[in-house]
DNA sequence: TATTTGACCAAGA
DNA sequence: ATCTTGGCCAAAT
């Protein structure tokens, strides 16, 4: 019983489209599903069931803050930076050249 | 069904 | 600049 239609998946597909060495931010997802419940992301990406599959350490605060990850900091931080995204002092550096900004999904 | 919680955000002191 | 407060909405209990 695989396909659910839930908050929850919807996040994940709009998150895989996110392109490598971009960020995009809680806020920005949940505007683009339709919604304003940037603190349900946060709630789903924290489950993360697509671990791997679903690049959730793209995912950063609105303020440019690094956000959260449930392996810790340090992790998405490496991951990031693999995919020349820079972090210092826990702030995504060149913020605003990173940010990618969601398209509304359908 | 109601209450609580959370990888958030914005504004005020 | 930091800290507090209120608000948003889905998921878990």
């Amino acid at each position: 019983m695989p396909i659910k239609n839930s908050f929850s998946e919807r996040c994940y597909a709009l998150l895989k489209t996110v392109p490598k060495g971009k960020v995009t931010t809680y806020q920005s997802l949940a505007h683009a599903l339709g919604t304003q419940a940037y603190r349900a992301v946060g709630t789903a990406l924290h489950h993360n069931p697509y671990a791997p599959n679903v690049p959730c350490h793209r995912v950063v605060n609105a303020n440019g803050d690094l956000g959260g990850f449930a392996s810790g900091p340090k992790k998405k931080i490496a991951l990031l930076r693999q995919e020349g995204v820079l972090v210092k002092g826990g702030k995504i550096v060149d913020f605003e050249k990173k940010f990618f900004n969601c398209k509304p999904f359908k």
